[in-house]
This record gives C-alpha cells, structure tokens and sequence, in this order.
DNA sequence: TCAGTCAAGCTGTCGC
DNA sequence: GCGACAGCTTGACTGA
C-alpha cells in the first residue's frame, strides 16, 4: 500500500506515547483483560525493561499462568438460541507491546514481517492483520478528532463563536463518529452537553 | 447499570 | 478470484 499517514507533530508523538500506556495499561492502576497477576507484576517496573523481562519468562511460564495466551480460538459457548457467541482474544500486555512498538515502526507489515511477527507473539497471522487494521484506524479517527477540535479552536479565535459556526463544524465531527467520540477529554475548555450533541 | 474499550465481523474497493 | 485494505459495526468484557 502506497498510503502515508500524515506528518508526524510532536504533540501527535506524545499522544502516541500517551496511547501506548494507555492500551498497554502502565499508567493504569489494574491489569488489563488477558494479564496474569505475575506479569503484571513483573511488567510493574515500567515499559522500558519488559523487553527483558519477556525473555526471563519463559513460554511455559507464560502459558501456565495467563489463561487468554492468547485465546485465539474462535471457538466459544452458545448462547440458549443455539447461536455461537463470539469470543474475543484479549491479547496480554506484551504481545500488545510488541504489536505497538512495531506499529510505531512501520505501519504496514508486509506478508513475511507479518508471518514473523505472527510467530514470535504467537498469535495468528490474520490476528496481527486485523491488529493493525484496527489500529491505523484508531489512528486515523483519533487524528480527525484532534483536527476537527482544532478548528473548533481557530474559530474561536478568530472570534467566530456564533452558534452556526460551531455547528457546522459540529455536524462534520457528529457525522465522523456517530458511535463515539474519542479523546474528548483532551480537550476539556469544550462543553460536550447534550445540546451540542 | 452503563459507558468505554477493543478484537473480530462485515461490506465495498483496489491491485494483481 | 484472491488478498489486503478502509470504514464502520458488533459483541464480549471491564471499571466506575
């Protein structure tokens, strides 16, 4: 694929930065879904040394004790109607470590990156695939929402607060997320009430 | 209970 | 036709 995501700001870097703790869960105070309680806490002292951390464990170790490494199986329990539920892998904190650091690299894998990548976290080839389908768009949405606030800003600015403005501008965003709207919380001086929704 | 997160499902498009 | 992609959407799961 020949599509480049756009130029990289310093900001936009440190919300990666910030992202990458947040789904990886080292600023959080609990394990994420799919963490033993002993990765947990040998993943505790922080990003930079669980490099080597993962190398100390070994598979065994990590199979006994993390109960979704990883639950790649599509098979899961029916539901009264006789319907498979679908099951979802919740991939550990290092497997999504992996994932992000090498997101952070290249943003798209090619057939044999993908395989390898695949092999080492253990995870499926499609897994990986999906992974960083789902995560360039993550990427995507997160960057027009910090845009469309942007302008919200600008107009601001420039004195434009009259309701229309605002609205129109609204309405992209409305129309971009009409399931959600992430990271509103970055930005704090907007009044998300009811009405602007 | 409810809102948020995220892996996986679905659909349409594109290049080969 | 096949595989990979974007752009949503769904549904399981979690924390507040």
């Amino acid at each position: 694929m020949s599509e480049t995501l756009k130029p990289r700001t310093t900001s936009f870097l440190i919300e990666d930065i910030l992202s990458i703790t947040e789904s990886t869960g080292f600023n959080s105070k609990q394990p994420k879904t799919g963490m033993c309680p002993a990765q947990w806490e040998k993943s505790e002292s922080g990003p930079e040394q669980l490099g080597a951390q993962e190398n100390e464990m070994s598979f065994g170790e990590r199979e006994s004790c993390d109960t979704s490494y990883p639950n790649t199986s599509a098979t899961g329990s029916f539901t009264t109607s006789g319907k498979q539920k679908r099951s979802r892998a919740a991939f550990t904190h290092l497997q999504v470590l992996e994932l992000e650091k090498k997101f952070n690299h290249q943003k798209y894998l090619s057939a044999p990156e993908r395989a390898h990548l695949a092999g080492t976290l253990r995870l499926t080839e499609t897994q990986v695939k999906i992974w960083f389908q789902n995560r360039r768009y993550k990427t995507k949405r997160k960057q027009q929402t910090n845009e469309l606030c942007k302008d919200i800003y600008k107009s601001e600015g420039l004195g434009l607060e009259n309701e229309f403005v605002r609205a129109s501008i609204l309405a992209t965003f409305y129309k971009t997320h009409t399931y959600r709207a992430p990271n509103l919380c970055d930005f704090p001086r907007l009044h998300w009430t009811p009405t602007l929704w």
